[in-house]
DNA sequence: GATTAAAATGACACAACTGTCATTATGCAA
DNA sequence: TTGCATAATGACAGTTGTGTCATTTTAATC
């Protein structure tokens, strides 16, 4: 019964990460967004009634997925590791998430809750890393006098590396490596 | 002879930061910043024809500055912690920074001359970094078998590690010493 | 106090995105 | 094939920032 839908939420999410990581937030708006859709314009309001719940909506499902796979880190031979993996892997969606400032957070309730449910969800992964961190310090393989804070901190800062290399295994390798051991000679 | 000016280019690029760093670079428009002047809108048009001419300026100075003090490290007793050192005490130019990828880069001719001069600076950074290094390896005191851009990149990353201290001291200490040393027990 | 050069201002036309809604199109089912 | 529920659409009004310019204000000088 009833007319079919010409496009879905994941056709969605899809254009609008492909747009932001294209052309950045500024151009981020329906018109651009239904161009690429090939829809009219208010064919988006029957899906989202604006763009900051689209956006914060999609962000919520990146964080979630990010925050699920985290938990390979700690079955993991090296948890640091993989925690660095798992980490870069999800490259574009720190790219996302530093476009926060910029969203209108207080634009409907919906988008609130978005915003809310969205900084839970960094407690969470940063209660991962806090409790592998604390894990391996236990273990003995991590050092105890610098403050947890900081390591977290700099463990999380590595994703602002540049991959140089040709595959990301190197990548990981190497930014693990100056991790664990620095940089003295 | 003739009337006096109600502000200058130095009220014109602190209001600009402030501005940028409370509401972000979505609220950075001509209204916003004349309201914190206490001037007309049209008033701002008399010293910069638009905002991204204003902006980029204000960046280029930002990174002239920056570039010259890491001068500093050259002559430090241990170049890579003075690096640290200066370069988180520009920690707000990297903020300001980030928001390069949301300014209409082709508005004008001078803005793209702008964000041209920019490059070059930043160049000129990573030369300096890459520089003090190398210089660092060649002493032995870092190691050599991780490609320079990782240990660059690393480096460069820091700034992005919450202060969590009262005195940014303490923050440079502990940074130092895990870039140097790294986590491992 | 009149003159004048420079600065400040408000109004105007413009451009772009937003959100709504009446109308039109589609596809299934009777 | 007709009826109906749902989706898509285009037009319209509203909002906000942009850039210009004729006019007004200011202060130094004559």
């Amino acid at each position: 019964m009833s007319r079919k839908k010409t496009i879905d939420e994941a056709q969605l999410f899809q254009e609008t990460e492909k747009l932001i990581m294209e052309s950045g937030y500024a151009e981020f708006h329906f018109k651009a967004l239904a161009e690429r859709l090939g829809v009219a314009r208010s064919t988006i309001y029957n899906y989202y009634p604006n763009k900051e719940e689209l956006i914060t909506s999609y962000m919520v499902r990146l964080l979630e997925r990010a925050v699920e796979n985290m938990d390979e880190a700690f079955e993991a031979e090296y948890p640091v590791k993989q925690l660095i993996r798992v980490w870069s892997r999800y490259a574009n969606m720190h790219q996302m998430l530093q476009i926060m400032p910029y969203i209108n957070q207080k634009a409907t309730p919906k988008v609130e809750e978005n915003i809310r449910v969205m900084y839970t969800l960094f407690g969470e992964m940063k209660n991962k890393i806090h409790h592998i961190l604390k894990k391996e310090q236990e273990s003995g393989r991590i050092r105890e006098d610098i403050h947890m804070a900081t390591m977290t901190g700099l463990l999380m800062s590595t994703v602002q590396v540049p991959v140089h290399h040709n595959s990301l295994g190197q990548w990981v390798d190497e930014v693990y490596d100056l991790v664990m051991n620095g940089c003295k000679g």
